[in-house]
DNA sequence: GTAGTTGCAAAGTGTTTGCAGGCAG
DNA sequence: CTGCCTGCAAACACTTTGCAACTAC
């Protein structure tokens, strides 16, 4: 069908060989902006496309980072998001319910940042304003 | 000594009754800026201190947080630092040497907080920028 | 063939828990 | 006594790794 030669294209033009596992896996995470555990893509692909492993999904996740087709994002100690929005912005994170949203880069201004250590460069800013419901 | 008692008065205050193991962790990280993980404080109570068992430390640790003497700080997957600075600020994040830094909260100006999901409240305003060495 | 990929199971890492024994009030 | 605290060992959640079978070119 037309998604899936879309999703190798875009593999392709990312350096990695199109694998049905991991066009699957780019089907359900990659394409609409979406934050995702590995365990909750495992289980969307293994039952919406096709039985895919843990590791593969793991392995997959790991190679997508690198290529820059996905971000990862470290808000709870021991879970990783893997953010299918890759330019920069910002987080919401649910303390309670784990959810997380994102915010536009233009809604926070960073106005005047920190004079850096020296020999140090910017890898990357990230902002996270955890909410809770209002009780 | 007089360290001793000043951090049994600090614990008290806090509402923890001061035992030996607490004092002891407190004393290597409480009072001065710092950041450690539970297998640092572990290492570092048991051999200038006295013995501590890990399963304390991560007690204690909990506690600590939980009364306010403590921050968690979450910036790597699988990895929690305790910050023992607990007014507002933020950290710089030496992604190659897992280093932590802070910044005072008054260089990093936020300005014009987005708007906040309906019936959430901000419990929290974390900003890390990750730094590398320059190549 | 040869290099890259998958998937199972085992290992690893950091953290939490169950529970028996100890200690302080 | 009674309730909290400690510490051992086992359990846990998430992630990585070793490795043999497989696939594509």
């Amino acid at each position: 069908m037309r998604d899936d030669i879309h999703m190798m294209q875009k593999l392709r033009e990312a350096g990695l060989s199109p694998t049905p596992q991991r066009v699957a896996i780019g089907e359900i995470l990659l394409g609409r902006p979406q934050h995702m555990t590995a365990e909750q893509v495992h289980a969307r692909v293994s039952t919406e496309i096709r039985p895919v492993s843990l590791a593969t999904v793991y392995n997959t996740l790991k190679a997508f980072v690198e290529k820059g087709l996905l971000r990862e994002v470290v808000v709870d100690p021991g879970r990783v998001y893997y953010d299918s929005t890759v330019a920069n912005h910002h987080h919401f994170y649910n303390v309670e319910t784990g959810e997380l949203t994102d915010i536009p880069a233009d809604q926070v201004n960073i106005a005047g940042l920190p004079v850096l250590p020296r020999g140090a460069e910017v890898a990357g800013v990230d902002v996270i304003i955890r909410i809770r419901p209002t009780h």
